[in-house]
Formats: C-alpha cells, sequence, structure tokens
DNA sequence: TCCATTCATCGACGGTTGTCAATATAGCGC
DNA sequence: GCGCTATATTGACAACCGTCGATGAATGGA
C-alpha cells in the first residue's frame, strides 16, 4: 500500500489533458480507469471541504494546523487526506520552516470539470 | 444495506442546484457529504464505460445486454453498478419488454461538472 | 543541547465496496 | 402452462478505505 502513491500517480491535468469528455465516445479501459483515479481521490466528504477551505483561504493556501479544526479529524487522518489529494495531482505542498502549506494546482480541478461536460 | 438506497438518495441536480463551486467558499458538511456521494457514484472505471458507453450509443440508450460485453463483467455486477447511477440520478430506466433501456439524465453530468470550476 | 511544535508515517481496526455465483422475478413465444 | 430469455436481487468473500493513536523526523527557540 505504502508504494502505491509512487508507482500508480497520473494527476488530473495529464489525465485530463488527452481526450475528448465522457460522454463524446466510449472511453478504454485505462482513460476509464485514470478519470476514476482522478475521482476517487475528490470522492470523500473530507477531502472536498479541505479543497474549499484551502481555496477560499487567504492567498489560496493552508498550513496543515489552519485545516484540523474546521474539519474535526484528527491531525494524521488530515495529512492522510492531503497527502491523496497531492498524489492525484489536485494540490501542491511548500513546507516553510516547520509548516506545510497546501496549495491548489491552478488547471487541476478544471480540467476535470470539462471532462464530465456532455458536448 | 439493501435500504439505504431509498433513504439517502439526493440525485446530483439537486445537490449541484443549489450552491456555488467547490472553490467559492468553504463547503458544509451536509454539502460535501451530498457532493461526495455523487463524486463516489462515479468514481469506478466500470460505471465510468457504462456512461460513456450509454452515451454513445444509437438514440442515446442502451439495454443491459448490449452493456455486459464491453464493460466484461458479470451481469449481475453490470445491473448493480448500473443501480448505483440510477439512485445516484446520472442514469435513468425504461422497461420495454423483457429489456431494461438505460438512458443519461439530461442536466445531471454537466451540474455536477459546473460545481467543480474554479470561478 | 534540550524541549516544544508541526507535520508525516506506521500499524491496527471496523466499515465499505466490487465482484461473483446462485437464485428470484417477470415478460414472451410456443 | 412450459420453457426461454433478460434483469434484478441476494449472500458471500476478499480487497480497499477512512479513522485513530502512537511514533518518527525536522525545524526553531530558550
Amino acid at each position: 500500500m505504502s508504494f502505491m502513491t509512487t508507482l500508480t500517480l497520473t494527476p488530473v491535468t495529464e489525465a485530463a489533458a488527452c481526450c475528448a469528455p465522457l460522454t463524446r465516445e466510449a472511453l478504454s479501459a485505462d482513460q476509464a480507469d485514470d478519470l476514476a483515479r482522478s475521482l476517487k481521490a475528490l470522492a470523500d466528504p473530507a477531502r472536498l471541504r479541505l479543497i474549499s477551505i484551502v481555496a477560499a483561504s487567504e492567498g489560496q493556501e493552508a498550513c496543515v494546523c489552519d485545516l484540523i479544526d474546521p474539519v474535526g479529524l484528527g491531525q494524521s487522518t488530515v495529512s492522510h487526506h492531503l497527502k491523496i489529494l497531492m498524489d492525484a495531482g489536485f494540490l501542491t505542498r511548500t513546507k516553510r520552516g516547520t509548516w506545510a502549506y497546501y496549495r491548489l494546482v491552478p488547471g487541476a480541478l478544471d480540467s476535470l470539470s470539462r471532462l464530465l461536460i456532455t458536448a
């Protein structure tokens, strides 16, 4: 399980960059796998809230300590969710001192969104 | 587990109808739950392929028997996935004779897509 | 140097999920 | 009615996921 994150990494931007929307033509198995991986990273209430809090924060960034109370989960759980969102290409991390600041990857959500549109 | 489908049904259109995109302001816990439920219904390779096949079919509809071979899963598994997509509000079913024809719910994917856009 | 703080990682646990085979339901033709 | 076909439902099982507490790693201050 621990090695999975380094192997199957297929950032949203890459998965979304290539191809026609979901409803244009039948998806290949590989395309479906990639898209499902991106969606799965998003398909959790805690992770959705993390993203929305980061996006709504000052300077579009937030450190872990700012995120723990709002989502009401343990620190290790929050770190875990942030890692999943990073691996999927939705967030980036910048360390400054002891703090880790998370920030939205600019086009990530949009390119995923574009894939869902029924052309 | 069996009663869950009739209880927690919150179709995409409803979940998406109300509110600002993910990144406009922090999501409430309830909003996050609803959105996560919709995304989770979509976050599976088999279900994504089912949707794309239905959308790309003649007259935008397909019966179960047309879907089994393309996705390469058992009949009961396909029925199961179709049910999940129906409960989530992405598909509708019409029975004609012994056949069950599935069809995309017109605005469903689009309203979900709109929620993901970074305004 | 030592301690406090911030964050990541590990190990464990219960709950959920995807899949199948088997069975049930229901419509159609004979 | 009988059998055949198309779907849905059930029950079971392995794999995965979200959560926690505990531990580890790194930074900064006294």
